[in-house]
DNA sequence: ACTATTTATTCTAAAATAAAGAAAAAATGA
DNA sequence: TCATTTTTTCTTTATTTTAGAATAAATAGT
């Protein structure tokens, strides 16, 4: 099996909730939103490349919009390795708590 | 909030479901039976040294037993930050999944 | 008693990933 | 034109993972 590691997870949930709208900006504000986690602007875009690189993720480059500013987006797309991959990794950590006995610590 | 790489995440779940009998051999076959992953040696001992580093497990010297070979046993428990790391982790991504809408790519 | 075998940990080097942020690119508004 | 905004690319350093050799310690068989 193929695990992401910890961030590569937390990139392609971001991907997955945001649709049509991700991009390495609104991925990073998500994740701090909404994970909590303030990455910094390369902790985004270099796993994202990996991850392209790695097939769990495809990408398209955005059109020109009526905003303001900045390089032209790059969208990412969750492939459907990247899906299966994301099912793998839950499906175990669930499986792997199911498998814990109540008592935890004597210290 | 402090996150767990993804080896480390899946040494303290075994470690926990273990209880009195977690050490690195007992932890990298359990690994390997329940989670599939087959880690090299040092890919058990060189966490389990970083997880202590960082107060999330302790660990005890065993005593020497009936049984042939070896060096002395190094037993190891969760501390209470060790399970509340690991709740919160998964506290994060049962949230994000929660999250996530219905429909998923569309390539 | 010696030697082979077994069980376990420690150590070390190389590869991969994470973290941090400067630099560059591209567009608009004044 | 140039200051500002939004976005990506690039680069460096630190941390983590991977891999397995080396070492340690105990027993079993001869």
């Amino acid at each position: 099996m193929k695990l992401p590691s910890r961030t590569e997870e937390l990139i392609l949930l971001a991907v997955w909730r945001l649709e049509e709208n991700a991009y390495g900006i609104t991925i990073r504000r998500y994740l701090k939103e909404e994970a909590g986690i303030d990455y910094s602007i390369g902790g985004i875009y270099v796993p994202l490349e990996r991850l392209v690189s790695k097939g769990m993720l495809s990408s398209r480059q955005g059109d020109p919009t009526p905003a303001r500013g900045g390089m032209s987006k790059r969208y990412f797309q969750l492939t459907a390795e990247g899906v299966a991959v994301l099912r793998d990794i839950r499906a175990l950590t669930n499986r792997l708590w199911d498998n814990l006995p109540d008592i935890v610590f004597h210290n």
